[in-house]
DNA sequence: TTGTAAGCGTTATCAC
DNA sequence: GTGATAACGCTTACAA
């Protein structure tokens, strides 16, 4: 700043960054040219002091790493680096327990605005923590679930619908022949994992099928691997398994190819659910219940755009579907 | 803040907030129960105006979603989470190219230190742009390269040496009686894989075998998988497979079975670069070269603190040595 | 179109 | 041990 002070007032400086505000077209230009040749940007810091925008988006997870959370993080900071704003990473607990402290520790940053993608936060806890951004929910509401409160804390949400994808699935199992349908089931707090099972076992009773039989894991490849054994060695198997997401069905795979000697798909039948880039893997090979991630984050963008744009409005809702992608372990 | 001041002064809220400013126990106890009463935390974007530490920690990465970089980012989130730093992810196009565009950009979020992964960003070019920040630059130093340049630009680094472990499976392929030993190789540009091969080569060269076979790749599993057909194919092959990353050879591992009807380890040995976590799944279960994700976190914090602590130091150095982890891909 | 002045929330300095 | 005051770098009235 006071570097450019060599050539015009501060003030100019300031305006030559803000394309709204009114400067002559060379004086703008001419600041510009000098900015770019001693180094210069606006420090975010400042401007946020005085606007009230840190240009940060919070972004929370429980583990990076999981292959569903890394690529959305990486698919959401490109989409968010071009509207100009920055990821921030918290990470929570692995029990995925929310604590406070963390919550706090965000605050501090002033977040433009949260998404939350670990599934048992809270909105009312999430928004007790933030003044100014309003979060964003990702959920996966249930057919027949109750209307949202009247005067709950306010929150943006993307709704995931898992009908469509599921009932393809089921309907491909049907068309193969499957019987006995089991559930490998993710961490037993997440709600979308419960939302899966849910939705499938409505699919199955429309279709004419008994309830899933239930498999418990917790999304990872190694309790799948095991939850799979016991299934198939102590409870009598199943002839496809719909596991609740692609990492489970790789456990679930190998489980049965390598440890059980079973044939996939001639003796069973498996799907997945989230279309991770290694479902294409020739190893895998899976098939297995979609929604786009770039959809997904563009609609993340619209919404974060959007609150900011008009903090004040209610609450925001997008919503996306789910497809199934057909590849070799169901047939 | 506002708010505080209903008990005291503002001035007193700012040094119950800094364990090393002088105030009563009981006075300072009283101001942060008041503060968490009324969900207060102190704004890190004023602090950062006065302080000139914003407490970001700008990491630079190509792809989130490579297994390698995001178990880093995910680890490296937890340990700076811890010691009071917030992750801030920048993304570089895919072709590796580090643009201006996107220094300058990061450069207005005024992070306290910033860690490159990005393997083809000069030092020199990340200095210019950062007045206040020292970079941290990941490398992979040769065992003859040429020693720094007296006088060239400020910057800390994690030096990986990557003999020991590439000594250790060649050994191994040799014990086991492989001839020739192909290298396949990652992305064109990267200094990473250009040192594993040098290193290799080296390596080879010592123990009696002839040079390696070099099959192009890019880290990624497609490439590596048309990568190995033709190198089995069309250039007679080889029976010990060397790759740059495990995410490649699982790619060779996938290939050398589903696509020519090889036997891993029977017909060929494969042996990787990283050690992801789903080195140790089923399907793969593969022999492996590993440096320490937990080592090389703790390497990146102790630089980090340091470079705070004394932001005039020399240039640091943390030296991190690798070794094998044996599976089941060679044997 | 441009400049002046006030103020954003915090901490450092210097009194007391 | 505590409080007043200035300062951090920027934006946004308001005035010219």
């Amino acid at each position: 700043m006071v570097a450019a002070l060599a050539q015009v007032s501060r003030v100019a400086v300031s305006r030559a960054f803000n394309p709204h505000a009114s400067l002559k077209a060379d004086k703008r230009e001419r600041i510009l040219r000098v900015a770019r040749e001693l180094n210069y940007t606006p420090d975010r810091a400042a401007r946020a002091l005085v606007s009230g925008r840190t240009h940060l988006i919070g972004v929370i997870v429980p583990d990076v790493y999981s292959y569903w959370e890394s690529q959305e993080i990486d698919a959401l900071t490109t989409a968010l680096q071009n509207e100009g704003f920055a990821t921030l990473l918290f990470k929570t607990r692995t029990d995925y327990s929310m604590d406070e402290q963390l919550l706090a520790y965000m605050r501090g940053f002033n977040p433009d605005s949260v998404i939350a993608f670990v599934e048992n936060v809270k909105p009312v806890t999430l928004t007790r923590f933030l003044d100014r951004a309003v979060p964003i929910y990702v959920d996966y509401p249930m057919a027949g679930a109750p209307a949202e409160p009247e005067h709950g804390p306010l929150y943006d949400r993307l709704n995931i619908l898992q009908h469509s994808g599921i009932d393809q699935a089921v309907a491909l199992l049907q068309g193969y022949g499957a019987r006995r349908i089991a559930y490998l089931s993710g961490h037993g707090k997440s709600r979308a994992s419960a939302a899966r099972e849910a939705t499938l076992r409505q699919v199955l009773e429309e279709r004419g099928f008994q309830p899933p039989i239930l498999a418990p894991g917790d999304f990872g490849y190694e309790t799948a691997y095991q939850a799979t054994i016991d299934l198939f060695r102590v409870r009598g198997g199943a002839d496809g398994v719909f596991a609740a997401n692609d990492v489970s069905a790789f456990g679930a795979l190998d489980a049965l190819r390598h440890e059980l000697g079973l044939r996939v798909p001639g003796d069973v039948k498996v799907v997945g659910f989230d279309d991770i880039a290694q479902s294409h893997w020739k190893s895998y090979n899976l098939t297995t219940v979609k929604f786009d991630l770039h959809e997904r984050v563009r609609a993340l963008v619209r919404l974060i755009l959007r609150r900011l744009n008009d903090p004040q409005a209610e609450s925001l809702v997008e919503t996306l579907d789910t497809r199934l992608v057909v590849r070799g372990t169901v047939g």
